[in-house]
RNA sequence: CGGGACGUAGCUCAGCCUGGUAGAGCGCUGCCUUUGGGAGGCAGAAGCCGUCGGUUCGAAUCCGACCGUCCCGACCA
């Protein structure tokens, strides 16, 4: 296939898109890949469309694969069938009414459907089954941007299956995880498949594939020794050992004018910050007060807090601290408190220093189950310095995307919808599902995060728009036409850029486009009847027979 | 939802403080010239200065409200 850059709607930019910040923002709006309509709502033009499409193909074949059919389910959704499963309250569902007035909600996911269809999965004779599509989510995000990272439209591949027991999740969860492992490595991305939390999709157990990039919203955590990766929300590092001060026998009051802050704590008693201990009361949903414990060099990880509490919660406002301890923040501690205390797993031994409930006063040797009686949980978040639990090496932290989450559902969905089967012993039982998702758009934000250069994208061959990117340089039109045929019978899909530009414009256009293959037909190379081929990753360039092209690119 | 920045031609921006005929570069149209890394010349077209309201003889400019975009936070399958 040869198309002419003359003929496409192909609107490159020489300025970065003033309101673009991420890279992949900036560099798909300039190469002409995309356009944005309103926040977090895009176009693919038709050449970010091509890449859409290629990134589709290599994720339907890897579904075929492994035995999942593609189907199609509607946009257009009754409101009902997300009452059914509890997931109507979700801020981010958009809905709407027809004209007589019945509900509907634009999905963000499509479990409740396939849910929905998979009543008529009657008998574990027809179990296992996967079944998946591609399809428009709508989710009313209250913070788009960052380019294709975070949009309020955008296409999914989400499978979902369907068995008869946990043992034939498992099986179907392996399907789909090593599917999934097939499609990023094809894909050219770096990707990191680690545990992750459930959110509001519910479920047992979830697992993230995140790449990590430039921009994005989830932070990878990675043992320098490559044996441990984990998604920052729930990753257990180990922390440094703290150095204690003398044993205590039993706490002493001790005076802290104007200390507000843990660093300030350790720095006027001169003991190691990682020996004192910070108090977050929070208040939960059901209007408890609630004391959160980590160590003086941490910070709670609010994902990790809620887990452990059982329910969401938010920082107490002063009254409620007021009311609750009768000192203000800064000063404030287990002992005495009557209040439930969850205190993170690292305050278990040792004695430190906390808060006295009295504003100016602190307590040294706090010892928990001698001086409060905590429960323990892992609350803390972890970070740089920390030490790698499996090997002990040093952990790294890395922005990243998250561009596939695959999640076993168990009976989450079938059970309220009734997608039931008749099991070999009669009986009938809920489906037991897992559901498994991918973000084109999020896999080519990543990929052009990953990999590009001054000039522009890099684009893996897999998913490059076209395959050979022919400049022609005026006064050599018909070596460029020669060159487009024989790569064209060959097989391969050549951009001819045929335009009535200066040279010095199309290389600029061909590198900020990133195919992997650039091919300049001019009078340098005229004479021998060769082209000059050019690696848009390395930068090297030889010159090449046209007669030869399809042997020597193929 | 909190904090911040911004909104002027297709794009990137100046003008606003100190109110008085709306500007530049790039791009676009025509012609000339040039052609292996975003050339040059001549001539042109192109903007309801985000919207609404207020102040004023007069508002892109001052004031207010709203809308939109981007960033940080909260939130997030």
């Amino acid at each position: 296939m040869i198309a002419r850059a003359s003929k496409l709607f192909l609107p490159t930019l020489r300025d970065d898109p003033a309101d673009a910040e991420a890279v992949n923002h900036k560099l798909l709006v300039r190469g002409g890949f995309v356009r944005q309509v309103t926040g977090g709502v895009w176009t693919f033009l038709p050449l970010g469309w091509r890449v859409h499409r290629k990134v589709e193909q290599i994720i339907r074949e890897e579904m075929d694969a492994i035995g999942t059919q593609e189907m199609l389910m509607p946009v257009l959704t009754p409101f009902e069938l997300w009452q059914q499963t509890g997931r109507d309250y979700i801020p981010e569902l958009f809905r709407l009414k027809d004209r007589k007035g019945a509900e509907y909600v634009l999905p963000m996911t499509h479990e409740e459907t396939v849910a929905f269809h998979a009543r008529e999965l009657q008998s574990y004779r027809q179990l296992p089954q996967m079944l998946y599509h591609f399809s428009i989510k709508e989710r009313d995000e209250p913070r788009p941007g960052k380019g294709l990272i975070r949009l309020r439209e955008f296409i999914m591949k989400d499978a979902y299956s369907f068995d008869r027991d946990e043992e034939g999740l498992a099986k179907s969860f392996d399907l789909q995880r090593g599917a999934y492992n097939r499609i990023f490595d094809r894909l050219g991305l770096e990707v990191y498949g680690v545990e992750a939390e459930s959110g509001m999709m519910g479920g047992k157990e979830s697992f993230d594939f995140l790449a990590p990039t430039g921009a994005g919203e989830n932070t990878l955590v990675r043992c320098e020794n490559g044996d441990f990766a984990a998604d920052l929300e729930i990753a257990r590092g180990v922390a440094r050992p703290p150095v204690f001060p003398e044993t205590l026998l039993s706490t002493e009051e001790v005076e802290t004018p104007d200390v507000r802050t843990c660093e300030a704590l350790a720095d006027f008693l001169s003991i190691d910050v990682a020996a004192t201990s910070k108090a977050m009361p929070v208040t939960t949903d059901d209007g408890m007060v609630v004391l959160a414990l980590v160590r003086g060099d941490d910070r709670i990880e609010p994902a990790k807090l809620d887990a452990a509490l059982g329910k969401p919660s938010r920082p107490a406002t002063d009254d409620e601290i007021r009311a609750a301890f009768g000192a203000s923040g800064g000063s404030l501690g287990p002992v005495g408190f009557k209040g439930e205390v969850v205190a993170d797993e690292t305050l278990r031994h040792g004695q430190f220093v906390a808060g006295a409930n009295k504003d100016g006063w602190h307590l040294l040797g706090v010892e928990a189950g001698r001086d409060f009686q905590p429960r323990f949980a892992d609350l803390r978040a972890s970070h740089e310095g920390d030490i790698c639990p499996v090997c002990g090496g040093k952990l790294q932290f890395e922005t990243a995307i998250e561009v596939g989450h695959i999640f076993k559902l168990g009976t989450r969905y079938s059970a309220p919808l009734g997608a039931n089967f008749v099991d070999e012993d009669g009986q009938e039982k809920p489906l037991i599902m897992g559901s498994y998702g991918i973000g084109p758009a999020r896999v080519i934000a990543a990929t052009v995060e990953q990999r590009n250069d001054e000039n522009g994208i890099i684009w893996p061959a897999s998913i490059a728009p076209y395959d050979v990117h022919i400049v022609v340089v005026k006064g050599a039109e018909e070596v460029g036409e020669q060159a487009a045929a024989v790569l064209d019978a060959a097989g391969f899909d050549v951009l001819l850029d045929d335009r009535d530009q200066r040279p010095g414009e199309k290389f600029a256009d061909a590198d900020l486009i990133g195919i992997p293959i650039r091919i300049t037909a001019g009078k340098k190379s005229l004479e021998d009847e060769a082209v000059d081929v050019k690696d848009r990753a390395t930068g090297a360039e030889r010159r090449v027979n046209v007669a030869d092209l399809g042997k020597e690119l193929g």
